[in-house]
DNA sequence: CGGACTTTGTGAATCTGTGCACGAACGCAT
DNA sequence: ATGCGTTCGTGCACAGATTCACAAAGTCCG
């Protein structure tokens, strides 16, 4: 095979879809299932096979018909793609109430993504020990991120310290910032910036459920929003 | 005008974004700002001004022209869409790591979903108390749901327990989850899901990672992703 | 070895969302 | 009152995502 390919681009949605799949494939490699269909992957899922099938040929063409995908390759075929091949030191910025929580939570490491550091602006957090890591001083940031090669910062800090804390991540050299706080980040021309915001997933349900309870008609029935399913 | 009219369907992508709009409007309430453009809406919210105008205009025709759109009014009328006029108290299942910080995050409480209460099925958790709330074991499920009206769940438990959580959710008769756990949830038809995977995010944002330091070409620049803003 | 059956990969049609561009409506100054 | 400058509301064209439908390519069995 041609070892280094020019890469087509991958649409958005779909990119969101992959590390889904992959979840869910090596919950069957575990399983011991060596093979598995669109259709079956698309069930597990909870989307449509033809989407599945339109996702994974963006990949190239690691099917065999009649047959269906073989799972270990495909694990190693997105792993590649999505840049899973080695892991993503994160740090954490903030060690409040969520801070500290998602540096316990032991998900992040498991799946690639181990907690390097957290640190704070409150010198009476530093020196404490969350989830295995020390906490320090916010002022090492450029120095940690530049000596451990980390390229991906997390913000959970209250909202009026999130810009400050996106300044000084891509000052000191963090190119993708994972944002929890309910605040729209300015970053420079180049940065890639995911938000997460708890309550505004609680209103969007709120609508959907207000609108059920409301004039009573409609019927609504499915209100999928992206990321649910109502099956 | 008309007291009560049938309302129009409004769609997914703008659904997600009112909420965004109205928390940058109840700031700048509170800085006693008293009309904005779609055109500074749009600089605040990180969007294109059109996309606002848009937006705004499913709820109504409330601007005003030559001026821009009355804040207080904006913020009222958001609320009555979204089903904001009222809290929607919230069950949390699972005292773990997620769930107490969940619990003892402020934020949801201040913006209209307190936690109502916490649910666990390890009865040596039972009886804690997290964020202001008492634990109690998940058998109670039902009786609190109903007796406290509550409709939407969070499912904060391991993911070998989510399916559990769900079910137990449902048959207590909440109508809405937001699931953290890294599961697709099969719930009955008619019920909202929406879910959030920390994990997914990062895999995203490692995918635009690696593309940047891939192959070296393209010079990426934006990368959006949905929820997110490159300046 | 051949035919029936399964499943992929993808063109084409459809649906949803975005952004532009412009008319309509409003405030304000003269 | 009239005209000017501003900003909304929306029709339209375009882009992206989803779904359908089917030929191509393989397996499996007799």
């Amino acid at each position: 095979m041609p070892p280094e390919r020019v890469r087509r681009r991958i649409p958005e949605a779909t990119v969101a879809r992959l590390p889904v799949y992959l979840r869910i494939l090596i919950e069957q490699a575990n399983e011991e299932v060596d093979s598995i269909s669109s259709e079956g992957l698309a069930e597990l899922a909870g989307v449509n096979a033809a989407k599945v099938r339109k996702d994974l040929s963006y990949l190239g063409s690691y099917g065999t018909r009649g047959v269906g995908y073989e799972v270990a390759f495909l694990v190693y075929q997105i792993r590649r793609e999505l840049g899973l091949t080695h892991d993503w030191p994160v740090v954490i910025v903030g060690a409040g109430n969520l801070g500290q929580a998602l540096a316990g939570y032991g998900g992040f490491g498991q799946r690639g993504f181990p907690v390097a550091c957290v640190v704070d602006i409150d010198p009476a957090k530093v020196g404490s020990v969350i989830g295995g890591v020390r906490v320090r001083h916010i002022d090492e940031l450029a120095q940690i991120v530049q000596s451990r090669q980390i390229s991906i910062g997390v913000v959970a800090t209250p909202p009026a310290a999130a810009q400050d804390a996106a300044d000084r991540l891509t000052r000191a050299g963090v190119t993708s910032i994972l944002n929890f706080a309910p605040v729209v980040l300015a970053v420079p021309h180049g940065i890639s910036v995911r938000k997460v915001d708890l309550a505004v997933e609680l209103q969007i349900l709120s609508y959907y459920e207000q609108r059920r309870a409301g004039v009573g008609l409609h019927a609504i029935g499915s209100s999928d929003s992206g990321s649910g399913a109502t099956a």
